[in-house]
DNA sequence: GAGTGATCATGG
DNA sequence: CCATGATCACTC
């Protein structure tokens, strides 16, 4: 199509910046058919089962750009590229992003004679129309789905550690390692499967090593760092800004030097150093060692732990024998959903991503008071590949359960019913890493399965034997 | 005292 | 009021 003819047909001018966001203004609000209904060209039957069709819908129906595949941005006058990316319910009233954002394919045999100034990656981030939609995973609903805002994003802001991990990439394929890349080593910008998943040919390998095919994706916290500022950018603060540091590559040793120059020392003690006001509630720890990273204020999110998909988690421990009272909990989950959900896009393994733990040891018996408890050795954690493959796979056997209806049986106990409701979910004896468990406000506080079933909330927790031996690596290293 | 379901308590 | 971090409390 001309650009003369989507002036006329879809009102805004493609070669112009501010044109473009107008119109990408007037989305919010709309559902997937209301766009369809108001496209000026004739419609064709979408194919629900194309991964692409929100973006390709909007690209073309509203937007009035052709479905390509060439490597140029979608607005190429302007440079700018349009990406959909869908938004769920993690828990009420908190949205975030679902999944990365895939940017291109990469091509082995091109990418080692690329540079990154002129590269297909680099052409296609400088600067991202994001346009956030919230994803229901009921086909049905397909065309209620919503679009709920937008963002206009450029590359210049996040460059650094951007191109920093595209080199990264680059370097392993040059060396013909190819096939051993992997998602995790990476923060920002990294290498994920895609396509068929089929294995190709990569150059420099010495042994005809085939590689998988793999496209370079901004990361889902990355992405979610847009979308939650878009909504309230106060709440956080700059960890980077407060410890004066320039670069992320020492990001977790300097915050783990910080905060373990204080290890042995009570809360009171850090809180009087810091000049940190001690508060009643059950996070006045967390709120200390956020006055010691320097934050202004203790409840502030951390900017590039969102970004990086990193989570605090303040651990109570015991004295003695440095070993936790309790298993670690994480949000409830929705039993509908987690039917419904991919590894890895679920919400266990986004919790799971990285986690920098922070033991707080009390006497068991004695020590009640939160000043007295001391400040354990820090460490930070993501699942190693077995952790993770083991992880993947207890998760999995929950979510069949899940799928196939769990089975509920009323056992007489003396508790305020006076009986406890015994699932057919698997107990924490049986899992090594991961179990769920009930999380709730009481045995009323409940959630309603796919069959109808009610259940009390649950949602998974961190074993704690296997926390425990993290926490004994930690203090042995 | 470990294991497991139940429940408390705070702050947003 | 509700989600969540933290912990209780009953049974074996």
């Amino acid at each position: 199509m001309e650009n003369s003819d989507i002036k006329k047909l879809f009102n805004y001018d493609i070669t112009n910046e501010k044109s473009i966001i107008e119109r990408a203004k007037l989305l919010k609000g709309k559902s997937l058919n209301e766009i369809l209904v108001s496209s000026p060209l004739s419609k064709q039957i979408i194919n629900t089962a194309n991964k692409g069709r929100v973006g390709n819908l909007i690209e073309k129906h509203w937007f009035g750009i052709d479905n390509n595949n060439l490597s140029e941005p979608d607005f190429k006058e302007v440079g700018i590229e349009l990406k959909v990316s869908p938004i769920k319910e993690m828990k009420s009233n908190i949205l975030a992003v679902k999944e990365r954002t895939k940017i291109c394919r990469i091509n082995y045999q091109t990418l080692v004679n690329e540079e990154w100034s002129e590269s297909h990656a680099k052409s296609k981030l400088n600067k991202i129309l994001f346009i956030f939609y919230k994803h229901d995973f009921n086909k049905d609903n397909w065309e209620t789905q919503e679009i709920l805002n937008f963002r206009l994003w450029s590359l210049s802001s996040d460059e650094l550690i951007i191109s920093s991990e595209w080199f990264k990439t680059k370097d392993q394929v040059i060396s013909g390692f190819a096939h051993t890349l992997s998602e995790r080593n990476y923060q920002v910008l990294a290498p994920c499967t895609s396509g068929t998943g089929k294995n190709i040919a990569q150059p420099n390998t010495c042994n005809q090593a085939l590689a998988k095919e793999r496209s370079f994706a901004l990361k889902q916290p990355f992405i979610n760092f847009l979308w939650d500022t878009l909504n309230d950018s106060n709440v956080y603060e700059s960890i980077k800004d407060n410890l004066d540091l320039s670069s992320n590559d020492n990001l977790e040793l300097q915050v783990l030097s910080m905060i373990n120059n204080f290890s042995g020392k009570t809360i009171n003690d850090i809180a009087k150093l810091t000049n940190a006001p001690i508060l009643s509630s059950k996070n006045a720890v967390r709120s200390v060692i956020m006055k010691l990273l320097g934050f202004k204020n203790e409840s502030s999110k951390i900017k590039e732990f969102s970004q990086l998909g990193i989570q605090i988690k303040v651990i109570p421990i015991d004295t003695k024998n440095k070993t936790l009272f309790e298993s670690i909990s994480f949000p409830a989950i929705k039993f509908k959903d987690f039917a419904h959900e991919s590894w890895k896009d679920s919400g266990l393994s986004l919790d799971l991503n990285k986690i920098l733990f922070i033991p707080v040891s009390r006497n068991k018996l004695l020590n009640r008071d939160i000043k007295e408890r001391v400040l354990e050795k820090a460490f930070f954690w993501n699942p190693s590949i077995t952790q993770e493959k083991l992880i993947k796979k207890e998760w999995l056997t929950y979510q069949n359960i899940v799928k196939q209806g769990v089975k509920i049986d009323k056992k007489p106990q003396n508790s305020k019913k006076g009986y406890v409701e015994v699932t057919s979910l698997p107990k924490e004896s049986s899992t090594e890493i991961i179990h769920m468990r009930t999380h709730a406000r009481d045995s009323d506080d409940r959630d309603v399965d796919q069959f109808g079933t009610s259940i009390v909330k649950h949602s998974f927790w961190l074993n704690k034997k296997f926390v425990n031996k993290l926490i004994k690596n930690s203090l042995n290293s």
